[in-house]
DNA sequence: TGTCATCCTTGACATGGATCAAAGGCGGGG
DNA sequence: CCCCGCCTTTGATCCATGTCAAGGATGACA
């Protein structure tokens, strides 16, 4: 069952608890504790994972492919509140029912752990607790860094900043050190990028097409984006800082 | 020196690791641990507690008064990404320099631990990492409902929103059990709310004018405001949920 | 190869909130 | 008691982004 899946898996295969999901200190023991709870699931481009409402009986960590959290108003705006990139968590120990929609944005692995065995685990383990602590905090970071995208950034600084972001994930996961000109796939629709922008799916379409026009990136067809200047991307977001959304 | 500041605090007088910020679940030995590593620190509305890369020599818990983290742009535009009100609880173990801007919104006791041995407590005492991820947690769901606010919501719901929080938070530590019809003081400048809600303070001022001439809020001075009707408020807010950013 | 669905782009126009400007409270200090 | 500084309110105008509408690309599938 999970050769099927084996080769998107990275360091999951050999060793779960590499994952930055878990714990960054590898151990045979926990090791062999996970391998117990664990397992796997694919998901399509599209695909809900589950509802906010919905009973979990799992925490999961991202293998390949994106997610997204959102949260939607009773009048259908929407506003995506997490993105997912491979190796990141969702789940909460100690909830029973989530709090966000989660939803595939491209095809998508996930590994899960059993909810309940996990929690044990957590309360067995102090390591694995404060490794999980370690990543709340750097999702509290993240998700405030956003709070200044939303709050205060105009719509071309908004998509410049979305697009920092997923290039630096990109070249991180990627092992890319040449950081300056790089080319990646964007795994998420215009309308995606809105509901994560706070814009309108047309505006953030017009955006795109005047920093392309501007230069800043290179279109390869409407998903690949050319960089060819990371730092005069940077400044188009308008951050001082390294960016934010990643740790 | 305890002495000086007890009137104001609440029962981080009796019991320091009382404080949500600490520990749920009070322990002698724990009690002890702590008296040796806290003090007190008062500051006046409007003082900077510390600056966004300041080193910070200690985590601390909001004993009385309102503190604002923010995050400025080199331009000036500026976002508050968290508001501190009694019980929060700032710092982060395990990093030395602080990522925010913290001031005063209002006169502020704190109680602060010393950031060292902090960390060894927690390191140490199991239930305390696990309480520190649990208010981790919290604070994650509250900056992504904070998300949703900025992103998607017109400016009479942020501002309804943002009154409704106030408004919960104070009824909460006063004890107060009629939720319908409650009065507060505002502990925040026009300016903080604008900083908060992504929006100008002159915005503000004609957003809160227009709840007051709709007879959603009734105004007594600037500051001190009336809710005749909470359900009223949650409706303007576009709340379907309980309103969020309190855990 | 054609058709259809989905995603994306572009245009015209409307509008919510920003900006610029002036003046009204209110509290503290001389 | 008056003056001054800060906070707040209100008005006039502007502009970035939303809204509505049409049409263009791309890929899946018959």
């Amino acid at each position: 069952m999970q050769d099927m899946v084996a080769p998107n898996m990275n360091d999951c295969v050999d060793c779960p608890i590499r994952h930055r999901a878990v714990c960054a200190r590898c151990d045979a023991d926990e090791l062999e504790l996970l391998e117990d709870i664990k397992y796997y699931r694919s998901f399509t481009a599209g695909q809900t994972i589950m509802w906010s409402g919905d009973r979990m009986d799992f925490v999961a960590s991202v293998v390949s492919g994106v997610a997204a959290l959102t949260q939607t108003m009773e009048d259908g705006r929407t506003q995506m509140v997490g993105l997912l990139l491979p190796s990141d968590f969702v789940g909460r120990p100690g909830r029973e029912t989530a709090t966000y929609t989660v939803t595939a944005t491209s095809d998508l692995v996930m590994c899960c752990f059993r909810r309940k065995p996990f929690e044990q685990m957590i309360n067995s383990t102090p390591h694995i607790a404060h490794r999980l602590l370690e990543m709340t905090l750097d999702e509290l970071d993240a998700a405030r860094e956003w709070m200044l995208v939303l709050g205060r950034k105009t719509a071309r600084e908004k998509i410049a900043s979305l697009l920092a972001i997923i290039a630096r994930r990109d070249a991180v996961l990627a092992k890319n050190t040449d950081i300056n000109s790089l080319a990646f796939d964007l795994p998420l629709t215009r309308e995606a990028m809105s509901d994560y922008l706070g814009l309108t799916l047309e505006t953030v379409s017009r955006q795109i097409s005047a920093l392309k026009k501007d230069g800043v990136i290179v279109l390869e067809g409407k998903r690949r984006i050319n960089v060819p200047d990371m730092d005069r991307l940077m400044d188009e977001a308008g951050d001082d800082s390294d960016g934010g959304f990643l740790s």
